[in-house]
DNA sequence: GTACAATGTGACCTGCCAGTCATATCCCCT
DNA sequence: AGGGGATATGACTGGCAGGTCACATTGTAC
């Protein structure tokens, strides 16, 4: 955490570090990132950083820190009534509000794009694990209740299933960003539905 | 490409110095690796090395170029002749010799992972972007000839099912080096065939 | 106005990097 | 034996990194 200094700063300033410290990471996995140029551009003094952060590892956890706060509003209200929605209903609420976080934080999802790819980063394992595992744990959950309740195969292989579908909601997600821009129409809608039918029915001919 | 004298040297040499380029690559994105480490591992001079590669991108782009090559030694087989046999089962090759591959060559698939990741990386667009894209137009061109067989689905959206199998072909294997351990038996294929599964059919209870 | 704490500053430190080059050594051919 | 092209060597250069520190400036309370 940034030092109380940091937080006594006005507010435009703060914003500023910050704003300029986001370009970084976002273009830049964390040993390549540099703080001289985060300084530089935002022309603060070399020591005033060091005045506001204990040291670049600080920065850089304070920011995904603020990436994993600002996701957690989108998920929050999703997570807590999932219960009396069917599977595909919840999956497709998950999918729609990660493409929104997306479309609505764009550096954010770079950032986490780097983040996520670079192991080599000095908080991959604490951060990056931590995370998965949770989102593998509520697709597990989600897989379990869809089964009990009849909605799903009984024969699932639940635990694959589950990594799948986490890898599947970046694969979405990255797809909408790249190939049908960032447009939060109904058209996204219908290519939501879309996947879930060859989630649910496949991509067989039933007629076949 | 290495310079004549790096072929000249006794193949144990040479391999000595590819062994500890690989372990150097496979632990760190192209950035970090180090040169110096390579050398003083390998118990070769500094300046020997700069005999044998133009710079640190010629070593990085050789190992790459190994790495692609002995790809396609797994790949070439199954490409001929795809139009004779079933969606499905190509799919099923496919992913069967992706798996294998990453059993054989860990190593191999460690360097990628780290690769295909670090956008950063001087020769990122050229090769990365270029072997997605040749992914991506395997994918299109089995399901649009899927759909034509009547195997598939006539509603599918052919670009973003392409998109997705690419994404779910590396998450496959992934799930299988992680969690399933490095066994190569008949197990793998009644696991392969329960993926194929859920694609062709969904993972909906048909009874609903 | 003065005392004192909080904040600002940039030259400087050490460390690692990729790449160079003058020099030494080797090896083969005559 | 000796000449000459190929190969080996490691000290050295310049650049950039993260982090430090002695000192300057500002803000506040009396």
């Amino acid at each position: 955490m940034p030092k109380a200094t940091f937080f006594n700063l006005p507010d435009e300033k703060r914003e500023r570090i910050i704003d300029l410290a986001v370009g970084e990471f976002e273009r830049l996995p964390y040993d390549k990132a540099s703080v001289n140029r985060i300084v530089r551009d935002s022309g603060i003094a070399k020591g005033s950083f060091y005045q506001y952060f204990e040291d670049k590892l600080d920065l850089y956890t304070y920011v995904i820190h603020l990436i994993v706060e600002e996701k957690l509003k989108y998920l929050s209200p999703l997570l807590g009534n999932s219960e009396n929605e069917g599977f595909f209903k919840v999956i497709e609420a998950l999918f729609k509000s990660g493409i929104q976080f997306a479309v609505e934080h764009p550096r954010y999802v770079n950032i986490s794009k780097i983040f996520m790819a670079d192991t080599a980063s000095p908080i991959y394992a604490g951060v990056v694990k931590a995370n998965l595992h949770k989102s593998h744990e509520i697709y597990r959950q989600l897989i379990s209740q869809g089964i009990e309740r009849g909605e799903l195969r009984s024969d699932l292989d639940v635990d694959f299933l589950a990594h799948l579908m986490t890898d599947m909601n970046y694969s979405v997600v990255d797809y909408v960003k790249k190939i049908r821009g960032n447009i939060l129409d109904e058209s996204l809608v219908d290519f939501l539905r879309g996947f879930l039918s060859y989630l649910e029915k496949g991509i067989g001919n039933p007629q076949e």
